[in-house]
DNA sequence: CTAAAATGTTTGCAGTGTCAACATTATTAA
DNA sequence: TTAATAATGTTGACACTGCAAACATTTTAG
């Protein structure tokens, strides 16, 4: 006793897509699978998304709604621990998100531009690391804490790819050198630690 | 009058995937289209590449190749002058070949060690990294200078990363704070001033 | 109450990755 | 040199894909 109209679809279907997207990786998405799983016909997703770069969009949104909730603290008077905490969340939602991070830092939906929703929510998540950095560092000049916070983001943007891809830093010569440890994998083991020798040294530039 | 077989199909194929990958981005390749392009049947590439993730690798590959290149500056007495702009040939590369940038750091070919010929470029892209940095440095204990490596690294990975999506950190709230013209573009404007300043930070730490 | 908008279905096209069976050529061993 | 084997290419097929057009049902607005 189904009816003719689904109800909440596009949720649904959003949903759906998060899940797969993250567990198999975008590329392995199908809207008819999709479709399938909602217990919809093939092209029932089409009324809510007109192209399937539409979909890698909604998941992309999902997943800057999450990071900004993992890496966004409630204070304005934050500690550097605080701080610390915040960016090593950051790292770890890309680590622990990988595919989901891939769509949203990646080329497969191109242009932000024609998602505004996906605009917003990056933007939201930015201007997030802003206030963090903001609140815990006092500065004044609004020009000089933008660009202390592109340099934070840029380096925990870069941590996830290089701890995601540990095979290029643990070469055989750097594992010979440097004992059964590599660096990369100390630095992981003590992500804290590293962090905060590093990004104290970017803030006080 | 041509010969059953080809000859240098490998390469071709190759070659074109490259082209295909980087001009319309990876998910745009088809294996298919990837035949017709040299005149051989559908299934002929399937002789020179398990699956369609082997060619992924095998683009992958040459990326790196030309990374390195472009990064790796032959000199044992590097100034700060060349260092610099070897970081920015980094992070240009990164913004002028940006979808194949996301297939050597993506989640598309999903474990390097199955392609052993990508970890070894990949490992030697990031060595010349590392001995750049050394040349420069004089550092004598490795495990420092790997570190300072990592975070280079990560930090021109990131500005990457950043300087793609600059629509993240150009939201409406910083084009009126900060008048006109963002941190982001105008740190994007003078990349070497910009360079300097952060990555002599991070080294002298 | 009726016209229009929203949402869902069916059918169909052109394209896809990959496999199995077979054909041709190049290479190697006797 | 010749015969066996490996390498490389082709054909055909299967199940799957994105997406468009035409049509059906339901909800909503005037």
């Amino acid at each position: 006793m189904k009816s003719y109209h689904h109800g909440n679809l596009k949720e649904e279907l959003t949903k759906y897509a998060c899940t797969i997207c993250e567990r198999d990786g975008y590329t392995k998405l199908s809207i008819r699978s999709l479709a399938k799983e909602s217990n919809v016909s093939q092209t029932a997703p089409y009324r809510h998304f007109k192209t399937k770069e539409e979909v890698y969009a909604a998941v992309a949104v999902e997943g800057f709604n999450k990071l900004y909730k993992n890496v966004f603290v409630e204070s304005d008077k934050l500690t550097l621990k605080d701080f610390i905490q915040s960016s090593k969340n950051y790292i770890d939602f890309g680590l622990q998100n990988a595919n989901t991070y891939d769509l949203m830092f990646g080329t497969a939906v191109g242009d932000f531009s024609e998602h505004p929703e996906l605009v917003d929510t990056a933007n939201k998540t930015f201007e997030s690391l802003v206030l963090n950095l903001s609140s815990f560092l006092k500065e004044k000049d609004e020009d000089i804490l933008a660009g202390k916070s592109i340099t934070v983001w840029a380096l925990l943007h870069g941590m996830v790819g290089i701890l995601r891809k540990q095979s290029i830093t643990d070469g055989d010569v750097y594992a010979k050198e440097f004992g059964p440890m590599s660096t990369t994998r100390r630095i992981s083991s003590d992500l804290p630690a590293y962090l905060e020798r590093v990004l104290t040294g970017i803030i006080e530039s």
